[in-house]
DNA sequence: CTGAAAGCGCTAACAT
DNA sequence: ATGTTAGCGCTTTCAG
């Protein structure tokens, strides 16, 4: 491997000179530089990363945390990540946090060892105190998805509040008065705002709630789901707060042969690859997921690159509510794009 | 952020001690030994990569490149891998190549110089001579999915062509005899493997075949079924040979109200989470796709801390065929297992 | 078994 | 505008 000092002597000139038209960082004259140029050409020189990083330099490497790098959602954000960074010079280090907060704190502090420029997350635990820390020590960081409490950092969010109460009166349009909103247990950002959406909406339209928890504590879809459609005002419709939970719902009507919509609609968040493959089609909010991840990648460059003293910001994505056929609706295809695109400060 | 220099100091001992208890390189007193440590404790020392790389280690980062990081078979297996790279106690810096051949073969570059311990990769190109340099240049290489040509690496395999063998050859026990065989036109191995499987089930079962080329070239599913089925002697049954294709055909058949598997049956390469969403479900092969993730780290670290000079060797993971309704057998949840797990040295 | 010195490749700071 | 020097934190080498 060919060294700086070895395209100086090449090149008869200086390493400072070489250091100089490779990064550069200051005037040289144009004789210089194009022997410099020539002899890097010649000897095939790259430059050593661990030795500016030594110098105390930052890598040029993203981190990126998510809890789980399986899941289509993150890893569509993961995706559109890498590319982003490629596209600006950088690699990504990609960390699956497994939900679990101790192997994201523990990795983001492996990432920080190895001085990368910036760092990615969609955290997982609702306790992020310690990535203050990490702003403290000069390391940018964007959140993705869902904020991080009490840290100043930017965030690139979507308004799953206003998302669901879309949904939800979409539902209430088509005279439902009985909806139920199943939601998983988890004490999450997202889910939590996507039941006060939710709420909101039914409180508008003065019907009264009813929510279905799912989780260990509460018991499955199918322990639970028997018990309600047998209740006295049967819902008529079904809100389901998220893919994982819509994918229950739907095998459980499945099993029980209830017609959907006819029997009981349905609209849920998040688009999934099955919801147009399955009959009927099912009604979804889609989150803009690539362009949540681009939008994480150039926030942070800006920080990086640009001045990070400015505040913190929030960027909030648009939403899109996708009509099919599971909510009732006769025609298909159209499409409801939230308010959003709102960029607050904090 | 303390050096080694530092612990050695409030140690009262030499550098070179310190050096030596942190990497165990070598005997050293038992009291140095505690002496180090409780200072390195104390002081909260953390061993700076970016020296250790500059002196000429490997940096504990393995790379993984795949086509495309948004894919649920790849995204399954980078999400594997990362967890087995992380309990080793390496980073996983990941590439989404975008199925281009340069693109893969630049990030591999970058990643090379960086001095990453080792390199996963599922190829994209069919022209893999670049990465003989590397394997030259001394990194060791564990290719996924699909083997790279002419380079002297490990591989982990499914048998893609016993695989196709037996969906097939179930579709022939159903008693059809005219099977159509949907393939993309893309010259890719593993898709160049299940045509092969398909023509060696039809041709022992001394049946006619009929493949069905999908891509820019051939056209796409809604273009060239309607002129197939309605041929004279009409396909009763379909074997599509990728989850895109499947999906493709699975919309193509429900808009024409084609009923499955009545009018014709489907069995299909790669299971994929709607295959049980929709009715009826669809019968399809597994691929054991966290484990292959895992088994490539594990090769890789065999050669990266244990002997590289051992001959490369390929493992064949078993797949399953996982029955359920859309070949059109009345009992679904059984499956069978390939022969696999062979163990074949080149 | 332990320590001192040299140097990996680079750039900040100074000197010309 | 260009060159020289020192040193980032570590490990290899050589002496003790």
């Amino acid at each position: 491997m060919p060294t700086l000092a070895d395209v100086a002597k090449v090149a008869g000139v200086g390493v400072m000179s070489v250091s100089r038209v490779v990064n550069g960082t200051r005037k040289v004259s144009p004789e210089t530089e194009e022997k410099v140029r020539a002899a890097i050409r010649r000897i095939g020189y790259e430059p050593n990363e661990a030795a500016r990083v030594l110098k105390g330099h930052r890598a040029k490497i993203l981190g990126l945390i998510v809890p789980d790098l399986a899941d289509p959602f993150f890893a569509t954000c993961a995706n559109a990540i890498q590319e982003a960074a490629r596209e600006a010079g950088y690699m990504t280090l990609m960390v699956a946090s497994g939900h679990q907060a101790n192997v994201e704190r523990q990795q983001a502090e492996v990432m920080m060892q190895r001085q990368i420029a910036g760092l990615i997350i969609i955290p997982t635990g609702l306790e992020n105190d310690y990535f203050l820390n990490a702003r403290v020590g000069g390391l940018p960081i964007v959140s993705l998805d869902r904020p991080l409490e009490n840290v100043d950092a930017d965030a690139v969010l979507v308004d799953n509040r206003e998302a669901s109460m879309g949904v939800v009166e979409h539902l209430i349009e088509h005279g439902h008065k009985d909806i139920l909103c199943i939601l998983d247990e988890y004490r999450m950002f997202t889910k939590q705002e996507r039941l006060a959406g939710y709420m909101q909406a039914m409180r508008e339209a003065k019907l009264t709630t009813r929510v279905c928890m799912v989780g260990p504590l509460s018991g499955t879809v199918a322990e639970q789901l028997p018990a309600i459609l047998a209740s006295a005002p049967k819902p008529t419709a079904i809100f389901a707060a998220s893919d994982l939970l819509t994918v229950q719902v739907l095998r459980h009507l499945q099993g029980m042969h209830i017609a959907i919509p006819d029997e009981i609609a349905l609209a849920v968040f998040d688009d999934f690859d099955a919801a147009t493959l399955i009959t009927p089609q099912i009604t979804a909010v889609r989150q803009p997921v690539a362009d949540l991840g681009r939008k994480a990648v150039s926030l942070l460059l800006q920080r990086i690159e640009g001045d990070s003293t400015l505040p913190a910001k929030q960027v909030v994505l648009q939403t899109e509510l996708i009509i099919r056929a599971s909510c009732g609706c006769e025609l298909a295809g159209s499409r409801i794009k939230s308010k959003g695109l709102a960029i607050r400060k904090r």
